[in-house]
DNA sequence: ATAGGGTTAG
């Protein structure tokens, strides 16, 4: 079918009109482009304007790229890109842009400095849209530090004029890293080049803030915003506070920001019932996060798939997986196509169920959707193998991961590695994490958490000790955790001198042992009949108003039965058991 | 006549 007969089908006869059709030059405005719907139209379009001759101007050409562009067919704009060379067309900075916005948002950044280098050469001055392209390219792909030289070689090279959006893609990038600080420094320093910070300026920042949970500076900028600089907060700023709110469990305030946002006549849109929804479901309160859903309904904003991932992560945390599998199939019905991130919250549900056969079926009904695995789901699923002892499945999923081009992260690292601790195979772990060498995966307090751990577990105190130096040696700073694996290896061996050793210097560096690291030391004093510094112990607990676990408290209670500890020491249980520990039955028994 | 920036999920 020719163009012709395509428009005419498609919009009618008014909108194409016959003179359109004949004017040599395409000249018409650019609702054109605006009715251009699928990636077919435009591709049409597009064959039909190269034929022409005389080809239509460049403008004509560029509008056609950003309609595109804006459908996110980016290698599709790359590709009429090219022809449009081919052509001969003089392509321009407008041209140049769009194209350069595309290879960065393929995350081909390098490409579009590839096609900086043809400006130059085709004498296309670069302009600040293009350099912005290329710095949000940077941003995007998480090259922080080069975005950094590149927004202070515009400056000092004068290469062009820093503008709003410039500073707030550099803020942005800032943010990503929680670079707060900078961030602030930046906004400040484009007020004093008279460069107005615009509401995506505050926007950015507030938004940072508030997932760092930073809530009063957020109000503060808010402040700053809505007052000095009078810019109104608009939906998105609303829903940054919103979430941070909302993940802060202050709901009380969330639902005053709410109402006040409706007082300005701000909807609030999916993006901002989703933040509530995910909230509540990480609370475990998927209950409300169904009513959320249903008020969502009720006022025509409807819940898309991240609104649904949300609630069906919310119910697979709470083991119930019917009712996780339910909404799976409603979302289905509503035409939502569950993907990657949907499947990985059911796989990390029947695995915590230790459901595998039915994780394992759901895994391989992936491939069948065309569904690609991503790290996390293979990091699922090797979690979920470990657990329940099936060492050599997960060894075969992690070849497999590897075949499929999923890079493991540091996060599949310490799984292996601890999941081969827990079986007992502390040997491969321990080869494991030397195969590594000095990766930036062996420079991990966590693994270094968890080898100590293991190695103390088995009997292997030299070997945590050993680690632990290691650590030490290589600049990694110990955290309480660290200290108290460690702390537990000691105990365990018996070696209750180096143990307390280890446990006094952690206040002196600056890491104060906390209720599991004292539970853990009484609990070795108390296996090994070491007596003598249980009372002081008990005493610094209270001071500090931490509590005793259940395990610590029954050894004592047993103890004090068999009176090998006074029972005075009762005195100070009174404070050091949890509430919820009180009327726990199964310590009651002992009198 | 044509180009750019801030809010969502594991």
């Amino acid at each position: 079918m020719n163009l012709k007969n395509y428009l005419l089908i498609k919009f009618g006869g008014n909108f194409i009109t016959k003179s359109f059709l004949l004017h040599s030059n395409f000249s018409t405005n650019r609702s054109m482009f605006h009715k251009i719907t699928n990636l077919n139209h435009a591709l049409n379009l597009f064959d039909e304007m190269s034929q022409r001759r005389p080809l239509p101007s460049v403008v004509l050409f560029n509008q056609l790229l950003t309609t595109v562009t804006k459908m996110k067919h980016f290698s599709t704009s790359l590709h009429l890109f090219n022809q449009m060379c081919s052509l001969g067309l003089p392509v321009s900075n407008y041209t140049m842009s769009i194209a350069i916005k595309c290879c960065c948002q393929l995350y081909r950044t390098k490409d579009g400095f590839a096609l900086l280098g043809c400006c130059f050469r085709r004498a296309i001055a670069p302009n600040v849209y293009i350099f912005n392209a290329l710095l949000d390219g940077l941003v995007l792909e998480d090259r922080i530090l080069e975005a950094e030289m590149l927004f202070k070689k515009l400056i000092k090279q004068k290469l062009c004029e820093p503008d709003v959006v410039t500073y707030n893609t550099m803020i942005k990038g800032l943010c990503k890293f929680s670079n707060n600080v900078t961030a602030l420094a930046l906004l400040r320093l484009m007020e004093q080049k008279n460069c107005k910070p615009s509401i995506v300026t505050y926007g950015t920042i507030i938004d940072s803030l508030c997932k760092d949970k930073l809530m009063d500076d957020a109000f503060k900028l808010l402040n700053e915003m809505v007052y000095d600089k009078r810019i109104l907060p608009d939906v998105i700023t609303y829903t940054s506070l919103i979430r941070g709110l909302c993940n802060m469990g202050r709901w009380d305030e969330a639902s005053k920001m709410l109402k006040e946002m409706e007082d300005e006549n701000i909807s609030p849109n999916v993006k901002t019932f989703t933040a509530l929804v995910d909230a509540f479901c990480k609370e475990g309160k998927v209950k409300e996060a169904e009513a959320v859903i249903n008020i969502m309904i009720e006022r025509g904003e409807f819940p898309d798939i991240v609104t649904y991932n949300s609630l069906i992560d919310g119910y697979c945390l709470r083991g119930e997986m019917i009712k996780a599998r339910e909404i799976f199939d409603s979302m289905t019905l509503r035409g939502l196509i569950p993907n990657v991130v949907t499947y990985n919250s059911l796989l990390n549900g029947y695995c915590k169920n230790l459901n595998i056969e039915k994780a394992m079926q759901m895994f391989r009904e992936m491939a069948g959707k065309g569904l690609q695995p991503d790290v996390v789901t293979y990091n699922t699923m090797l979690q979920g193998l470990f657990q329940v002892g099936r060492c050599v499945d997960a060894r075969k999923l992690f070849d497999e991961m590897h075949a499929q081009g999923q890079i493991p992260d540091q996060c599949t690292y310490g799984i292996v590695l601890e999941g081969l601790c827990n079986n007992r195979q502390v040997e491969d772990a321990l080869s494991l994490f030397h195969l590594m060498g000095d990766s930036k995966l062996n420079s991990d307090i966590v693994v270094y958490n968890i080898l100590i751990d293991g190695a103390g577990k088995y009997g292997r105190v030299n070997t945590a000790r050993v680690l632990f130096q290691g650590l030490i040696d290589k600049g990694l700073q110990p955290n309480v955790r660290t200290y108290t694996v460690m702390i537990s290896g000691f105990c365990q061996e018996g070696l209750l001198g180096e143990a307390k050793l280890l446990f006094l210097k952690m206040d002196e560096s600056g890491c104060p042992p906390n209720d599991v690291t004292y539970c853990v030391l009484l609990q070795g004093y108390l296996k090994n009949q070491h007596y003598d510094d249980v009372v002081m112990l008990l005493q610094e607990m209270d001071d500090r108003g931490y509590t005793l676990d259940a395990s610590t408290l029954s050894l004592l209670i047993d103890q004090i039965a068999t009176g090998s500890l006074d029972w005075s020491m009762l005195k100070l249980f009174g404070k050091l058991v949890p509430k919820e520990l009180l009327n726990d039955p199964s310590l009651c028994d002992w009198e």
